[in-house]
Parts: C-alpha cells; sequence; structure tokens
DNA sequence: TTCTATTCGGACAAAAGTTATCCGAGTCAA
DNA sequence: TTGACTCGGATAACTTTTGTCCGAATAGAA
C-alpha cells in the first residue's frame, strides 16, 4: 500500500501557490522543488482536471488556486492525484469456489468489504479536516521568517 | 493507492482457518476461494512469517491459527501481508531547492507529513478495533444455516 | 494585424512493484 | 525404512507507476 508520491509535491504546491498572487509556471514550482519538470507537470494536470487550480497560458502564464487556502482540504488534493477509488476492492469471494453463495443472497456487502469502507472512511475524514490554510499556518509557526521571506520574495521574481 | 489483493484472500483464509480445528492446506484453501495455489501460498508464508499462523509439514500438514480468532485483529493480517510502512512517505522536499531550509531547523515534522501520519493512524486504528471473531459473527449471523454446515462439512473432507 | 516567445496538454518510453509460477528441502505417517 | 506429501524460497510475466518528450494553443509585443 502506497500512495503515489506525486501527492506530496501536489500539496508542497498549493501552499507555494496560496502565497503568490500572480501565476507560476510549473518550470518555476519544479525548480523550488528540485523535482523533475515533466513530471510535476503532470500533477499539476491533475489538479487542474479536477478543478483546484487554473492555468493560464501564454506570456507570464502559469497556474492559480481558484479557491481560497482554507477552502481546499487534503481530501481534495489527494482525490485529485491518487484517485478517488478506495484502497481495498472487494472482488466478491465468497460468491466462487465450490461453496459459492448465490448472488442473491448476498444483499449485504462482506463484512470484511465494510469493515474496510469504515477504515477508508475514517482515514478520508481525518484528511478532509485539515486545509491548505491550516499547512500554511503551521509553516508560518514553524520556519524563520527570514525564510518566510525571501520565499516570497523568490517567487515573485 | 491500493493495498495489495493478497489481504483479501489472506483475511478469508483466517476466517475458514479459524472454522476449521485441523490443519488445512493451501491447496483446499485455495480451492476453497477458487484463486491461484501458487500464490496464496505466497500469502500464507507471509501470514506465518508474522506469526499468525502456524504450519505443519509433512502429511495431514497445513495451516492453523496461532492465536484465538477474537485476538486476532485486521490489522494484524494487514500488516503482515501488505506491509508496516504507511502509504505516505515525507521526502523532505523543504530541504531542497533554492530555498531549502537548513536540516538542523526541521526539528519537527513537516506539516503535511503530520496530517496524513495522522490519517494513517485514524486508519489503522479503525482496522484494530475489528477481528476475525467479528467478521465470523457477521457470517454467521448473515449466511444461511445450511450454507454454513455445507461448509464446514467440506473442509474437514 | 503579424509574429514570436512562452505556456500547458496529451501521447510516448523506462522502471518499479505486483502478480503468478515452479521446483527443491524438510517432515510426518505408515 | 520407506514414501508421499507438506511448506519455503528462488524464479519469470505482467500491470501499474514513474518519468520524458514534443506538438497545439495562447497572450503579449512589434
Amino acid at each position: 500500500m502506497k500512495m503515489s508520491g506525486g501527492v506530496e509535491w501536489g500539496l508542497h504546491c498549493c501552499v507555494a501557490l496560496s502565497g503568490a498572487g500572480a501565476p507560476v509556471t510549473a518550470a518555476k514550482l519544479a525548480e523550488l522543488h528540485d523535482v523533475s519538470q515533466s513530471y510535476l507537470a503532470k500533477q499539476l494536470q491533475l489538479l487542474s482536471r479536477a478543478g483546484l487550480v487554473r492555468s493560464t497560458l501564454g506570456q507570464s502564464g502559469g497556474y492559480v488556486l481558484t479557491r481560497a487556502a482554507n477552502e481546499i482540504t487534503l481530501l481534495d488534493v489527494v482525490e485529485a492525484i491518487d484517485g478517488v477509488q478506495p484502497a481495498f476492492r472487494c472482488t466478491e469471494v465468497r460468491q466462487r469456489g465450490p461453496l459459492a453463495v448465490p448472488a442473491e443472497r448476498c444483499d449485504t456487502p462482506c463484512p470484511i468489504a465494510r469493515a474496510m469502507d469504515s477504515a477508508d472512511r475514517a482515514w478520508r475524514e481525518s484528511l478532509r479536516a485539515v486545509t491548505i490554510a491550516d499547512l500554511i499556518a503551521d509553516v508560518n509557526r514553524t520556519t524563520p521568517p527570514e525564510i518566510l521571506a525571501g520565499a516570497r520574495e523568490w517567487l515573485r521574481a
């Protein structure tokens, strides 16, 4: 079980985009985080498809957040990049083999699937409770002011 | 994000093993669930390494649970087969790129990693709350008695 | 209005992880 | 002692993920 590594990049990009008022290009975001420019573009594409960011083409173009930072949850980003389908998918094992339960008797989901769904919901609920704004607040609290100032300056240039 | 499909098989095997008092071979478990015998053996190996089941060699050998069904949680099985490491792994992006935060200032974990860890804990806690015995109780409640009787008979043979 | 530089978007390979399989070492029962 | 049956680890095929590239479209400058 492993989530796409692009999720981490996507979250960092959202934080950075929230700080900059103007569109930021994928190249700049890649340089900022020291990651592959081409691959980061793919993640930004996914964020764009999900409607979390809006892309502007041509000169002085780039990406901008479509909503306020406190209106974007971690779950939004995770689902945009990693997909919405749950980690566990029931293959209805009980309906196979010599002791197969007939499909008509399987009106309620398998207890295994139910427990897994419950855990998945707990996970998603936890991610939904945190927003990009929360991350930014935390960063502002723990990062030295001089570094924060430098970051804004660098993004603007 | 997707967990190993073997987890489902492993859980079904635990339920089946709990019902049978005698050792059950991998071949029989594979036939019961109509899955690849060779591959199921691999999952049983993982359960064995984790100490959830004990294997007996030779004639009339097979697998047996090492603990009572109410002492085995879903988390135990998931971690045995899918691994214990969390889905999200922080790569310390903040320490890279032109605005890298020096490692000495990174005493507290990145807020992204903290939120992900929290969600992961919620997920694991939810899985830890359910035991194999709970699954069995649910199956006993929802499955027609005639099918349950047939299952025990078939396992014994 | 034309042109040019710059942008994103989707199509195209490489790598890793997962799935599936086989055969040998060891063991219990007869 | 024999013999057949068991699991365990080492070995291939496949799917998913990761990473890269080039073309279509756009906004601004001349």
